[in-house]
DNA sequence: TATGAATGAGAGTTCATTCAT
DNA sequence: TATGAATGAACTCTCATTCAT
């Protein structure tokens, strides 16, 4: 029988390294060797799990929106919470992957700000699938507004509005690296409790 | 003097065009062929005008700062103006780049996220170079906080702040092609009229 | 202005190394490395004439085709000789080229044996080509027997064996460097004479 | 001993599926992991049985001439067969394998046409093999010429002339799958016939 | 025995850059 | 000045082969 690995957990630390080069040295500068230095593997090894680059990036944005996708889904279908909870948890949630997980949102950021691709082979649509995050996010608000819990609002817009901040704590944690999650999570609570009605 | 009008032009000409392949199919399929095409020139024509790609990206970066700088610096200047209009005159005028002048800003932004540079031989420090445009943001604040006319405020922070707007502003305007300037700005007024002293 | 280069003398001088070594060394061992040290010139500057190693043999097979069809339709066309003329100039010339220009010859047999095409990326369609060749034969061999100059036969199946001729010359001359045109041809001729109308 | 069966049946399945695979899709295109698929085994349980690449293609090289020599060697031992039968038991036997087993006929016709070796590692001289086969020939020749039931001819030219006719007879079955060993076999018994002393 | 894991060697190919006109 | 020619460096990816179970 051959030699045991765990083939999942591989793939995932290829991606993770990955996500890190490219981040840390942009995307011209990825170089597969250097993954699998840091992964501690033969430069080809890497092509037992993955078919090339665009499959690794592939993987590693999948990843990120699986949980991004899960957690709005489990707000969203969380009884216990009222519009405004079910809100804050959502973004908390977010600004919480923006500060802790910052090289995986920035990953994402890039690909919003080139939207022909980075790389050749990725197929994942990273514009489609924010974008359903944002529909998301304005079906919470909606409701929110419906049930006279929230003031009322152009959802849509205040979507967008919300996803900038997302943005810019991304941006920003990728700048400064002691960002304080605590007083960011502050000023959102501030910012959303502006918005239930009085 | 026709061919050093011909030759200032045609760097700009071709720095415009790197930065548009740049912003369009990200960075790694920046290729100088493609950026020639773009300029109806020769591959090796570029080599004319630039030592090399990196050499092309500091003229683009330098190019924008030196805009930026000399605005902040010029609105500084202005005696006319008091610091909250300085301020207004300030940030809409980065607004108004961020829109208008997306793909330039989206260059800028791209090394704010990769401060490993992007491209290897980049000079230009865009680190930096919005450190210092923060600080004469935090310049204008304090004088307005100082002459009374802006309420007492964290300066540093604020400066921050504000930034972020024009960082949301970047990445919106690369998502969505219709931003409009004038909402935006309309947005922005509304926000720098709360910073005054009631 | 750039260097200048005798661009087509260059294109078939790659080509034809590429058959030698091809011939030589066998598929398998076909290394653009070895065809460009055999043409003095650097690995890559091969890129400049051909876009990959599939259009070198597409080169090489439509030059060898392009003569073969060339001197069948001259054959064919040349009023002052009656079929039995033609016939025999065209097998003096399939034979001459299959001891002459073996290398090349040898190539289509390898296509021939290897239907499914040697290298990836050619596309050149041996079978079909050498099947036109050998209507061209028939259409003079029925020439003949319809004038009554040739002995009434099929056709079709003579053009088949003369081929093997050609075929048998070509396998031979790879074998023994020494095969004689003279020999060849003398009794290329006592089998063409037999063709004959008594 | 079901597994010395095992061992040496597989052993003979992977060479022929070699012999196959190189045919069909040329020498460049020889795969082990195509060998593997179509045997039904892992990839490397290949290296279970031969050593290397170049060791299957000895393997089978050595097997077709095993059975060719074998012939041969049987037919000239044959006391039952004047000569004529002998050279008739032996030519017959050559056209029936070039065209039933014709896979293999191309692979030796291959190494005939690259001397050099398709595989780097084959070690089998396939050249030196039908160098003896034709001497063979030649013996059966000479002693019916001796023995007056042949007619006086060139015993090593007309050797060469009677593998023509099979090196042909494998080049038109690679090209078309319906070649009949009937017919085949008739035109040979009549081309024999002309050998005899009237 | 059988085979997944792992990898070094090496191929084709691309591209920034230099050369030469 | 402008640019085709030329190429070295470097990258991605393939594959035979070895390792370890």
């Amino acid at each position: 029988m051959p030699k045991i690995v765990d083939y999942d957990a591989r793939r995932k630390d290829i991606a993770d390294k990955t996500v890190s080069v490219l981040v840390r040295d942009g995307f011209r500068e990825l170089k597969l060797g250097k993954v699998a230095a840091l992964c501690g593997i033969g430069r080809t090894t890497i092509y037992q799990y993955f078919r090339n680059v665009g499959q690794i990036i592939d993987y590693a944005l999948a990843d990120v929106f699986k949980r991004l996708d899960a957690e709005i889904a489990a707000a969203a279908a969380d009884v216990t919470l009222a519009p405004s909870g079910k809100l804050l948890r959502v973004m908390e949630f977010l600004e919480r992957v923006a500060i802790l997980d910052k090289e995986r949102m920035i990953l994402v950021l890039d690909f919003l700000l080139h939207p022909k691709r980075e790389v050749p082979g990725v197929e994942f649509d990273v514009q489609e699938h924010v974008r359903a995050l944002r529909v998301g996010l304005e079906r919470v608000l909606r409701a929110g507004v419906d049930s006279g819990e929230l003031r009322p609002m152009d959802a849509k817009s205040m979507a967008f509005t919300l996803f900038s901040f997302v943005e810019a704590a991304t941006v920003h944690s990728a700048l400064y690296d002691n960002i304080s999650l605590d007083t960011t999570l502050r000023d959102l609570r501030i910012l959303l409790d502006g918005l239930k009605a009085s």
